[in-house]
DNA sequence: GAGTTTCTTGGACAACTGTCAAGAAAATCT
DNA sequence: AGATTTTCTTGACAGTTGTCCAAGAAACTC
């Protein structure tokens, strides 16, 4: 709240702005491939263009930086489902598209996703992540509700489970898939879409 | 003279795993308050009677002293829900109690839970825990298929989804209670409740 | 009780961490 | 052009980390 958002407050802002999101862009490369605990911010600034010291004149400290980039990995995940949520024609395509596509992000985005969930388990231990891990926790809930709102109006059938439990039950699944999956298990995969598309139709009154 | 130094050897070996144990015991306390980022060989020794250096005379390394501590809780974890299946008289009942347990679990050993789950992560990231990681795992997933596999009895009828996604749902359900109870939010252990009571007759045929 | 093995301590080490400040370099302004 | 502000580098700092080791304490054998 002092010098940087001074900083910020004069001029160039946008410049500024593309910076810090350069520099966390660098981060997020670095943190999903060796992870939260052994990331340091010296190796951050080498896998970027400039200097470990750069990383304090864009960023308070360590955490803001990690903040920042929790927050720029939300803006990546937030609207990547909802295209299959637009282009949907019939229940069971929504309910294929979906587990396909949640196939898809854990096979091709999987170290970004290790990621979050080793961040997410940092919020369980310390407090000043909380915050940000539940709002985008929250949009992810919200997005997987889309999901599931949708696949009902489709049916033509309510829903009987509530939007944070809908969201836990594909999370979990999504979790245990990605741990079998980079264990190098084959059937990762295949569970992960069977399992998506037994656990859809569940969730709708029979 | 065989048996003699077998009486030594084993005694010397009963006092050696004795001793590990022990260690592994502080070392679970310091790291389910800390959390694997942040939990190092001094702050373990010192949270126990002995020293730092003691530590590597007991264990390699201190990948080889996570690893133990993980094995050791996975002991403790095994046969803790299989009372409820003993006792089962009724789905339904199996079903309350279920729900009732993993909500204190989630109340009472919270931050042992957010430790395994943090080394569950860690898998995701170093290779050399994955083998571990993957046992345990395995074992909860039988004690969750335990509990499935009864109350479909106790139901007569059959279950829908295999043992990995049924234990991949509850445990999504799990986790996200543990987050939302961390937080402080006074609804998390309820929600447990009601998710895991709305979830479980839906992995039977209907 | 002497001798041997087992156990424990505490310190030393080199590497690494986040942080910061002084100044070089570059960009901008007058 | 020079002056000034913004950006970036470099090196240093104090602290922590995992690891190792010599030396002493303790337990045990004979």
């Amino acid at each position: 709240m002092t010098e940087v958002t001074d900083r910020i407050s004069r001029r160039q802002v946008d410049k500024f702005a593309e910076r810090r999101a350069q520099l966390a862009t660098s981060a997020l490369r670095t943190l999903s491939e060796l992870g939260y605990a052994r990331t340091s911010l010296r190796e951050i600034a080498q896998n970027s263009d400039f200097s470990h010291g750069v990383l304090h004149y864009y960023f308070r400290d360590k955490v803001e930086l990690i903040t920042y980039c929790v927050k720029l990995y939300k803006a990546e995940c937030v609207t990547r489902y909802d295209q299959i949520v637009a282009t949907a024609r019939s229940a069971d395509q929504l309910r294929v598209d979906f587990s396909q596509a949640l196939a898809t992000t854990c096979d091709e985005d999987g170290s970004m996703h290790r990621l979050w969930y080793d961040l997410r388990n940092q919020a369980l231990f310390e407090r000043s992540f909380r915050e940000d891990v539940l709002e985008i926790d929250k949009t992810l809930e919200l997005m997987i509700w889309r999901i599931v709102s949708t696949y009902a109006d489709l049916s033509a059938a309510t829903i009987t489970v509530s939007r944070s439990t809908a969201y836990a039950l594909f999370d979990g699944l999504f979790q245990q898939a990605l741990l079998r999956h980079l264990s190098g298990e084959p059937k990762a995969l295949d569970d992960l879409r069977e399992g998506v598309e037994q656990t859809l139709p569940k969730l709708l009154l029979p």
